[in-house]
DNA sequence: TTGCCGCCTTTGTA
DNA sequence: ATACAAAGGCGGC
């Protein structure tokens, strides 16, 4: 199968979608990248204007990296100054992808106090651990796991997994959403507030991991989550919009309190607006990518 | 109500 | 080798 992009009008960077840290569960061999979703293995890969693809339908691959998306005009809209346009033009094409919610809260709570090849680590350990196999090109694939083997796995199995501390969280929060405590049906039809309250209720899940659920699998498209990377950007590139106390303080330490997450987060949300999420990959790409490490 | 401290596993890197 | 950082959260005071 095959969609044929036309770039100029929609642009799409395949790579850069998929290697910018948003997702964790995809591998690139060759000129394709594998990967799970939906229970389904699939492949894809992108040559200019065309993408080609094998497992799944066009409306999903449409839905799931967000091509209705106007990337023209949301990136318009979010290059407020010179330096974020510049982090736009460099990775120009890349877009949100619209994960599975599920996946997406375990792989967050997973990714506290994590770097990314560890969370690759984890979410890969539980998957091949708890998940159903499959082949595509004589390669093994597992589904991630679902809430109910999640929820019924033991403590140390999972901690098995590498998921140290946080292993009572991912099978808590499995236990609300098998449960029905939390349905992400409900939440994708509330505000980014009071959604952001309900998953704040779930183990595991502050502010950070909650806008991460939100921006990348709920739709919320205004919620600007802020790690130590998107800190860093901040508080480097926009220190004007704070004053020099503020700056000393959140730079000195590792870790935000809430108040000082909220200051730093709204700004961004007033100053970016409705598309603020997307400034955050932007800039969070930017910011990991200008390090060396992965 | 809010702020600040210390701790929570594990892995990789300098 | 030993220390530090990593898409943070939470309970204590």
């Amino acid at each position: 199968m095959k969609i044929t992009l036309n770039v100029t009008v929609r642009p799409f960077n395949l790579d850069y979608t998929l290697q910018c840290g948003q997702v964790f569960r995809w591998e690139k061999h060759g000129s394709w990248w594998y990967g799970v979703v939906a229970g389904k293995a699939i492949k894809i890969r992108q040559i200019r204007d065309v993408l080609e693809y094998e497992g799944a339908r066009t409306d999903f691959i449409g839905k799931y990296f967000r091509l209705d998306d106007s990337l023209p005009v949301i990136l318009s809209r979010i290059s407020k100054d010179v330096y974020v346009r510049g982090v736009v033009r460099k990775f120009h094409g890349l877009r949100l992808i619209n994960q599975d919610p599920w996946e997406c809260l375990i792989s967050y709570i997973c990714a506290t106090y994590k770097n990314i090849p560890a969370i690759e680590d984890m979410v890969n350990k539980l998957s091949k651990q708890f998940g159903s196999v499959m082949t595509l090109d004589n390669n093994r694939f597992y589904a991630f796991p679902s809430s109910n083997s999640l929820s019924s796995a033991t403590i140390s199995e999972l901690v098995q997994c590498k998921l140290g501390f946080r292993a009572k969280s991912v099978h808590e929060a499995a236990k609300q959403v098998e449960n029905g405590a939390v349905s992400f049906v409900e939440l994708g039809s509330m505000s980014y507030e009071a959604a952001k309250r309900e998953l704040l209720k779930l183990p595991g899940v502050g502010s950070k991991v909650a806008d991460c659920v939100l921006l990348f699998s709920l739709n919320k498209l205004e919620a600007f989550p802020v790690d130590v990377w998107v800190k860093r950007t901040i508080l480097n590139n926009y220190h004007e919009h704070f004053d020099d106390a503020f700056i000393r303080k959140a730079s000195a330490k590792k870790s935000l309190t809430s108040g000082e997450y909220r200051r730093i987060s709204s700004f961004a949300r007033e100053y970016f607006g409705e598309y603020a999420g997307y400034a955050q990959q932007y800039l969070f790409h930017n910011e990991r990518s200008a390090c060396q490490r992965a």
